[in-house]
RNA sequence: GCGGUCGUGGCGAAGUGGUUAACGCAUCGGAUUGUGGUUCCGACAUUCGGGGGUUCGAUUCCCCUCGUCCGCCCCA
């Protein structure tokens, strides 16, 4: 590397022919599965303002805290690079209206880059892309299975198997508000015996102490009042019929009281899919959602009742890579022509691009090679054919076609050359 | 924000305080003139992330810096 040359900045990747192949795949599976819940595409821009995601995600939250890319435009204005796909999408649809569609409720997707200031890691990047769905407008528990089981099927169809789903239920506001407060007198005793984390955490959101990893052995934290315990009637009937529905769907899933969700706008149903496949890193967490039913309204629209999850594309391939699965994306040359001499060459050019227009992927040397080398070429591109064009076919107005696995060489009348690719194939 | 690890040609990877910095892969050229994947021969780092210091002399020792990867926190 020379002094001057600029590299890529920190926690982010380029994407590479040969790797980009398994981007497109897993995209185009993300979408497909989609298509086939009947959830619509959204995209919204990769920058919003700052308050979004202040009041969207939460000032307390560890988003908001340390990990945004915010900067100031040549208006003044605070702009923040996205780190997250619900509070956008939540704010596109208070703002296009979308709760007045017909069509209710309103089900969409989106694939798109997302942005956290972090120490990258295994598994976390700066820039990293998300895919998500959102179901904006149903408080049935159907849905709410009906969001998991979405996800879960385009890991399944990838061919991922080492999965782990677990459950939970932050109940609703009443319910929450109970559990916090039990929380509260059952930690706040003997908080000095905790992290520093934690006893902030005690004031500010005494659920996540149960996500604290560095305590998690202390006794308190075994006896610790569980969310299960103070749910109301309505919240528990909820998460009740939620497992029904995924039960109605063979899917699996562990119910586990301490899974917290990190964002502020999640109530009832909270879940994560984890990857439990050898050597994965010590980030297990392929992608998590839950129930949002305030966040809406908090933004300015009506009440809607909402659920929606995100996963990481990144954290899917390092999964399926984990697991051993190679994902077909090989995509061979049909055809490589060999032009010698400068009449030829000139030749090539309309011949490439009747190949072309026949819809046969095809190529030629630009490098100026000498016959041998434009043969290696064609080797190593996977040619199933050279069509080799020299002095004598130009003569002849015929090409030689070869055909690189069998070795048989055929002429071919220049005008048909297409034609017999095709009827090879 | 904290901790650990590493940084030699396109890639992988040896190496020593001192004349020409192994090797493998890849790439390019050649092995009688228009035919690949095998084999053989040849070419390919004035330079060891960057800067400074110690020294007669550093890629090898010390300091700083940048970057990588991994872990913690937290998350996707």
């Amino acid at each position: 590397m020379k002094e001057m040359s600029i590299n890529i900045p920190r926690g982010t990747k380029d994407i590479l022919p040969g790797e980009v192949e398994k981007w497109q795949l897993i995209e185009q599976k993300a979408k497909e599965v989609s298509a086939r819940f009947n959830y619509k595409e959204i995209r919204t821009p990769i920058f919003e303002h700052t308050d979004l995601f202040q009041r969207g995600v939460g000032d307390s939250t560890d988003i908001v805290q340390k990990e945004m890319y915010t900067f100031t435009d040549r208006g003044d204005r605070s702009l923040t690079l996205r780190p997250e796909g619900t509070a956008p999408v939540t704010r596109s649809y208070v703002e296009n209206k979308l709760f007045g569609l017909p069509g209710q409720p309103v089900k969409l997707y989106y694939i798109q880059p997302m942005f956290r200031y972090e120490r990258p890691q295994a598994g976390r990047y700066r820039q990293f892309v998300q895919f998500g769905i959102e179901a904006m407008g149903s408080a049935d528990p159907a849905i709410d299975a009906e969001v998991i089981s979405l996800a879960m099927t385009v890991y399944k169809e990838l061919g991922l198997k080492k999965l782990r789903l677990v459950l939970n239920t932050l109940g609703d506001i009443e319910s929450r508000k109970s559990h916090k407060e039990a929380l509260i007198a059952h930690f706040e005793p003997r908080i000095e015996e905790f992290c520093t984390d934690c006893q902030n955490r005690l004031t500010k959101n005494p659920l996540r102490i149960l996500d604290c990893k560095k305590d998690r052995d202390h006794e308190l934290m075994k006896s610790a009042p569980s969310i299960l315990e103070h749910l109301n009637e309505e919240s528990k009937t909820y998460f009740e019929e939620v497992k029904s529905s995924l039960d109605a769907m063979n899917i699996e899933y562990v119910i586990d009281p301490t899974l917290v969700r990190g964002l502020d706008y999640y109530n009832h149903t909270a879940f994560e899919i984890m990857s439990e496949a050898d050597g994965f890193g010590a980030i297990t967490t392929l992608s998590g959602g839950g129930r949002y039913n305030g966040l809406v309204e908090d933004l300015g629209g009506p009440a809607t009742p909402s659920i929606g999850f995100a996963m990481s594309l990144e954290r899917l391939l390092l999964a399926l890579e984990a697991e051993g699965v190679t994902l077909e994306t090989e995509e061979d040359l049909e055809c490589y022509v060999v032009a010698l001499g400068d009449e030829a060459k000139q030749k090539s050019v309309s011949i490439l691009s009747q190949l072309r227009q026949a819809g046969i992927k095809s190529d030629k040397d630009y490098l100026d090679k000498k016959m041998k080398a434009q043969f290696k070429a064609a080797d190593r591109l996977k040619a199933k054919y050279v069509a080799i064009l020299g002095e004598e076919e130009l003569t002849k107005g015929i090409i030689n076609v070869k055909n690189m696995e069998s070795g048989e060489q055929t002429e071919v009348v220049i005008e048909e050359l297409s034609t017999f690719i095709k009827q090879g194939k």
